[in-house]
DNA sequence: CTTTGGTTAATAGTAATACTATCATATACG
DNA sequence: CGTATATGATAGTATTACTATTAACCAAAG
């Protein structure tokens, strides 16, 4: 595959302003990434932020209501990377399973910086997906942020997955609930095999991501083809 | 069932002082369950707690170090309650398929006061795992937590129904993996019920704790069945 | 060439949070 | 009775998560 580089049209309650129009926030979110997947989401704040890249807090609060919509912000731009890129690997493929093997590589593998965005890092915005995803909707104002579209991401891939999973067996009772319980399952596992390794057969020492996928693959084909 | 008192031994390194020998310490326990699941944990605080039970943050902090140890000190008496159900159902059960189905039945069934601490809530409590669980591990020091054995009930659980499955299917090569995602998805398919819907088929205004059950009941049979 | 609009920097300030420290009082226990 | 322990009362601190104001800069429009 190519790099090519991708400009995303996301939701506009993700942002004050956009980001990618201007070089300050260009910077807020490049350096953001970095920063939140090193420091980890708690530690991070505007204000370390605006240190490392020679502004102020006052101009971060421009482009993000609070730290938390820039985590949403961020998170949102992989799920909508993700996204894209099953939509790139299942292109022109016709047998359902084979659509949803592609669709399993996508979202379980390393990230890798062939589709990108010009000023992200990639593998630190993995990162950041697999140590604080749940962040974003586990909090008090989950309904209000749902109901301005901040998740329609996340919620566009768990259908697009379950449709496959329609294609292979119409009569499939629990296609969503698969669909979200293995894109959960695709950061979980991989943080269990790095902090709470007996929670898990994936070894971090191995290749992590590949045997994720085996799992995954495993678990998804029992649950298609027995109801069939 | 008769309803019967437990009494935990839980990890020291769960508290300060071991808020189960005095009137404080229930207090601080029962009302904190209480707050927690109405305000959620970032709202929370020992100060609005202090004031809910009439006495001081210097006196809450003398049995916990911060908010975020009385989270896990809560969570994990949830989970050794669970345990100990785990262990009461499968007693005396010699078929694992039957262990593993009345295992399953603990584990995604509404909380009810048949086995229960005596100053706690358990249905605010499960509350309370089902929106913050993930919270207790998903920090930077969850290295450090996890070596003082901060986990410790949660990874019992785990390997207790992974070691279940494989007396099912001795071979089946993914069981830890399978037992962790399934006790996630015991909350997190709940959580989705309620708040982002399009995410599981899992019906709110059913009895989602039953639909979870057969959800995960399917997953798990085909998994372990496939691979005999 | 000047005005204007828009972007950012600089600075200051605030309420709340997450603690820590000190001292006095109550009570319990041996 | 004396002493250890638990709690309460009070005060104080560094940090966080913002908000507000003003001034400087720059590009395009008139």
């Amino acid at each position: 595959m190519t790099a090519i580089q991708l400009r995303l049209d996301l939701n506009k309650n993700l942002f004050l302003r956009d980001p990618q129009n201007t070089e300050l926030g260009k910077r807020i979110v490049g350096e953001g990434t970095q920063l939140i997947s090193e420091i980890g989401f708690e530690g991070f704040t505007f204000k370390k932020l605006s240190e490392r890249i020679s502004s102020t807090e006052a101009s971060i609060y421009r482009y993000f209501e609070n730290k938390h919509r820039l985590l949403v912000y961020l998170i949102a731009r992989y799920w909508a990377w993700i996204e894209f890129k099953i939509d790139y690997e299942t292109n022109n493929l016709i047998v359902p399973q084979e659509k949803l093997e592609a669709a399993l590589r996508v979202i379980t593998h390393r990230a890798q910086a062939d589709i990108t965005f010009p000023e992200i890092d990639e593998g630190a915005l993995q990162k950041i997906v697999i140590a604080e995803t749940d962040k974003i909707y586990l909090t008090k104002q989950v309904d209000q942020d749902n109901q301005v579209g901040l998740f329609k991401g996340y919620k566009s891939i768990c259908k697009k997955i379950s449709d496959i999973m329609l294609e292979i067996n119409p009569g499939f009772k629990y296609s969503r609930a698969l669909s979200s319980t293995l894109l959960e399952a695709s950061h979980q596992q991989i943080f269990f095999s790095q902090h709470l390794k007996s929670l898990t057969e994936i070894d971090a020492n191995g290749d992590p991501f590949q045997q994720n996928y085996e799992f995954m693959k495993t678990l998804l084909s029992n649950a298609l083809n027995a109801e069939a």
